[in-house]
Parts: structure tokens; sequence; C-alpha cells
DNA sequence: ATTGTTTCTGAAAGCGGTTACAAAACCGCT
DNA sequence: AGCGGTTTTGTAACCGCTTTCAGAAACAAT
């Protein structure tokens, strides 16, 4: 069943019946009824590979993410399906993984699919493959990206301040009387930088001393969060609080720290990072900074829909992260 | 940059170079050389409109799932997108949420593109609206299922063996020594059903008495886990161990139970299911049944691979659950 | 050299839409 | 009736690929 079908079991030409499909102006109210007669009887659905390769818009949002069994990323796909699909576009979700080959198979599939609008989740899409494949291949599409850096005509941005949210974490430690605030960074590129730069910034304004070992880098993971804290032990640093992992990171850090017989906030203070639902389970709860991932989703639609329905979108938006106080922090034990 | 283009810069037809493209054999090796070289050195990607309107297959796997931000399903989407990307398929991930009419908005889509494989995955899918789809439209294509019920000459099952994971539990909690054991039961449609029988067919196994109020029904939750045990306890429900709920809900009713002044294991033991992080997490760490996910995701992968290669697949699989012993069941306290 | 076989190759006909363009129909006027 | 102008309609080219089919080339056998 095809448009030629239709059109002659309707008495027109196809050129009407597509027409009258796309809501083209300039069918006469008799013939436009005929047709779409004609149509809801025979259950009628265009192909898309032909109406696309006709040149029609593809109506497909394309997201391209790192992991999606990371839960921030699946909630912004999540949220970014909801909208797209609402305003009639088909999304399709892409898991890259972190390697840069696949990434650019995926953009090169994308290209020729002739994606209506791309939208990157999570800074590991950053590198010189997936800059190079953007910039040379998607100029006429609008390419929105949360935690990204690239450039472009189409770049549109969306970024949670996680400077912000761990200056807000510092700041809060500070307040508390804390002076000594070892480190947790993790890899996730040019963020867990941003980060551990504000922290350096927080450090310096307040005179918290920072060591030779006060930071420790690793990939987060509840694992990891249990080296910390033996990293830290092993070194001898000196501190009375931690922060800078996200959330299960700190919950393996707080694991960990009972278990040497430090008490969690007493002895030592641990503030989390994404206020996820791991923060509300650990013993004691985390006092944790939300990203506000809602937030940033949200946003993200806004851009979307912006961009697929006017010409013209916010260039950046950020989002400010806040602090959830829990029971993982206090005051610092005397002496 | 098209196959027409190609074939000029090689010095062939477009004939020559789909042959090459396709891997049809029939073309001498000089000119398949030739061809090669020019399609790499122009990063030249086919144009899949084209390519599906002529009629070759659309290379593309459809996912649908309920709720991409349950661990549960993203871990089976990733799986699966591996592994199809592998073969050279696309992935279409969609995420209906629980609405069977966007369910049948996008089963209609998946019409319309004609994919070559569907993957149903989670058992919120089932109702009448999308039994009826599949029934009437895809006869042609294999279809396969995580926990779904739906029949039909390409229909393909995998599914994990609940009952067997609930009985494990319930096994284990007798061999300990309990006699009273109260059951979570969620709303996972027949699934939940199945567990519950499960645990119902062990309790009369055993004489463990059930009595009106020793089943709690609710959606799983960290907050439910809480609700389960005040439930239990407003209802003066005789019990020293509970089963049936996921470990993020069992972790609820171990925070409650430890609330109320009651230690786990010693006063009450806890099983959770799944085996997520979140068993690993709570304290006392949780004994779980291990739903084996990844053993369920690499059999849907088998099952889509022989289905997409071979012209046949394994109808049904089955994965066994494996309990695992950790802290929060013990024998019950004497007396 | 001729013929028959087999292997390669390319021209061209779709696939099912969209859309530019031209023709037809309609309109209100002289 | 004849005319310009507007609205509606249909014809046909095109999108980029696959695939059939016929012919060319290569080779073997007569």
């Amino acid at each position: 069943m095809n448009i030629y079908d239709i059109a002659k079991l309707a008495g027109v030409s196809s050129a009407t019946v597509s027409r009258v499909i796309n809501n083209v102006p300039g069918v006469s109210e008799d013939k436009r009824r005929r047709v779409m007669e004609t149509l809801s009887r025979h259950n009628y659905v265009p192909n898309m590979f032909a109406r696309n390769l006709a040149g029609a818009s593809t109506k497909t949002v394309a997201i391209l993410t790192v992991d999606i069994r990371h839960i921030n990323y699946s909630i912004i796909a999540y949220e970014v399906e909801q909208q797209a699909s609402s305003m009639g576009y088909n999304v399709l979700l892409c898991n890259t993984t972190r390697d840069p080959s696949r990434q650019q198979f995926y953009l090169r599939v994308l290209v020729s699919k002739k994606a209506d609008c791309l939208v990157l989740i999570g800074s590991s899409l950053c590198n010189p493959v997936v800059d190079k494949e953007i910039r040379d291949n998607f100029h006429d599409i609008p390419v929105i990206m949360m935690n990204s850096q690239f450039d472009g005509p189409n770049a549109y941005h969306v970024q949670g301040r996680v400077g912000d949210g761990v200056a807000k974490a510092v700041d809060y430690l500070h307040s508390l009387g804390h002076r000594k605030i070892a480190f947790f960074k993790d890899d996730d590129h040019w963020i867990a930088q941003r980060k551990l730069d504000a922290y350096l910034a927080k450090a310096k304004e307040y005179g918290i001393p920072v060591g030779k070992h006060s930071v420790y880098c690793s990939r987060s993971g509840y694992d990891s969060g249990m080296d910390a804290v033996n990293y830290f032990e092993e070194n001898g640093v000196d501190y009375t609080a931690i922060t800078g992992g996200d959330d299960i990171t700190a919950t393996g850090m707080v694991k960990r720290l009972k278990a040497l017989g430090k008490s969690v906030p007493r002895d030592v203070s641990v503030v989390g990072y994404f206020n996820s639902i791991y923060a509300k389970i650990c013993e004691p709860a985390l006092t944790s900074v939300d990203n506000n991932i809602n937030l940033i989703a949200q946003a993200i639609c806004n851009t979307l829909n912006c961009a697929l329905t006017k010409r013209t979108a916010p260039k950046k938006t950020y989002v400010e992260p806040s602090l959830i106080v829990r029971d993982s922090a206090a005051p610092p034990k005397k002496g």
C-alpha cells in the first residue's frame, strides 16, 4: 500500500496525496477530505525511507552517550526522549562506549541518517576524533551538548557549574571548622579538572594546606572510595574531611573509615556529589552536592525545543548545584 | 558523496561499487581493491534511506523498554547494543514508558522502519495493545522478549527463573531455622505473581504460616521497604525474616528495622533480590538473590545473533538465579 | 578460428516518496 | 467570448541505492 495506490483509490494524483499527508495548503477541501478518508480507511503509514530519501526531514533526534548504564546519563536520555517524542520526533539512542572509533562510527551513521538534531551527553565524548567529526559534518543541524566543549555555529551547551558545587562543599566544611580537607579526583575528563581547580582555589582562599598526597585520583566507584581512604592513611595525610568523590565513592570511603575504627562524622566528615539514592542509603546519610540533574535535563529539553521549532536557542545554559545537608559532615573534634 | 561519485573516481560502475560494499561475490580482485581504496579514502558512508528503500535490510535492531533509568534494563540495553552493533546493526533504543499508547506508537514507527529485529525488555510491556500490535504486524521479523509472554512464530523468550530465586531465598532462610517469613510483593506484573507463588509453595512445603498480613504489596523502592516494615509491625505480623523485595527495598527495610531498635540479622533476617550495588552498600551487607542479569543479557544476545544470522534460534532460554550470601541473614534468636 | 562456458561488468529499472514546474480549472471582468 | 490572475491539480524528475538482465571479457575446448 503506497502513495500511488492511495491516489488511485481516492481518484487523485500522488502529489495531491502527498500534500494532504504533509498538510501543505492549496488542496481543495473536497479532495482533501476524500484523501484523508482513504488514508485512514487503509491504515496507511508512509514509508520513512522513501520520505527521507526524497529530502523531507527525518524527524529524528539522536542521543549519544558513553554509558547508558550510568544513572545520570540515563535520566537525561529519558527526559530528552520524553520531550522529543512528544514533539513527534523519533529518538535514536546511541551508546558509544568510551571508544572514539565507535563514537566516530555512530556520528557517521547519524550523518548518513541526517538526524535533525544531535544531543551529546557526557564529557567522555571530548576527544579530537569526535571534535573533528562534529566540526566537519554537523554544520547543518543543532548539536546540544552536556559537559562537552566543542564549538561551532550550531553548538549549544548545557552544563552544571561543578566548580561551584565543589566550592559549596568546601565552604560548608570550612564553616563547620574544618581546616584539613582531602580531595578525591575522578577521571571525568575536564569536569574532574574543573572540580579540582575549584577545590584548590578554595584551599588557597582558606589557607587549607594541600600536600603531595592530599588529592587521590581514580575512577569513581565504591572500591575506589575505600582505596582513597587507604591511600590517605598510608601516606600519613592529615585530614578531618574528604570531598570530591561522588556518592557511591563517598559511601566506599565511609565504609572504609568505619572499618578503620573512625567515626563518621565525628572523626572524619565526608561530603559526596550528585545526591543520588546512595547518599540516602549510606550510614550516616551523606551530605552531598546535588548537581540538579533534572534541571539540566530540563534545560537540554528546552534548548532542544527551541532549536527544533524556532531558529534560535540559548547558546549556553548553566545549572547551579545545591548542597544537601545530611549527617556525614559535622564540626571536627577539638584539638 | 554518493555511490556514483565513488564509481566515477574508481573508474567502475555504481553496480560494482554496490557489490563491493555489500560483499557480493563476483567482482575481480583488481576492481574490488580499487573500489575499497576509494571508499575508505573518501570516508564514504552509504545512505541508509536509499539503501533501505531499495530493499536491502535495514540493519536495525530495535530495543523497547519501559524505563531506561532502571539499572537492570539499562544493563541489558547496553549489552544488546554492544552485540548488535558489533554485528553491524544500528540500534534504535526506544523508551516507551508504561503508557500502552506510546508503546503502540513506537511499534508503529518500527513497522514503518522495518526493523530487522525487535527486543522487548521487561514485563511491563505485557498488555493487550502491545500483544495485538505484535501479533498483527511483526510476523516477519524475530521478536526477542525478556519477561514477556507473547507468543507467535517469531517469538523468542529469555527469562530468569525468578520462582527458583525466591525458592532459594526461602530454602536458605529455612535452613537457618526460620519458620516465620514475611514477604514483599512488588508490582512487576506476572513476574511478581510468579515470585509470590514460589513463596507460597515453599511456605506450604515447610509449613510456614501465611496470614492475612504476611504479604505486603507495593511498588519497589527504598521508602516502600520502610513502609513494608511498618505494615508488618502495625498488623502484628509475627516474623523473623523478610524476603521478596529487591535490594533497594530491602535496604529500606533494614533501615526501618534498625530505627525500630531491631538488629539485622540478629532479630530479623532480610534477603534481597538482584544482588545490585545496593546489596554491597547496605549495612549489614545484604544476602541477595542474583538474577544473573549478565547471563540474561548474554542469552538475549545469543538469541539475537542466531535469529539474525541463522534462520533458527532457541525459542526459550532460562537463566537460573543464584543466592549470594552476605550478612543480612542469620539463624533466628532462640525462643 | 570458432564455439561454448563461465566470470565480470554496467545500463537501467525500480523502491516510495517530495516537489518544481506546467497545465488546467476557476474566477471576475471587460 | 476573451482575457488576466489566482487557485488546484497532475506529470515527471529526482533522492541514492540494489538488483536484474543482457552483453562483454576471459578462458577452455573443439
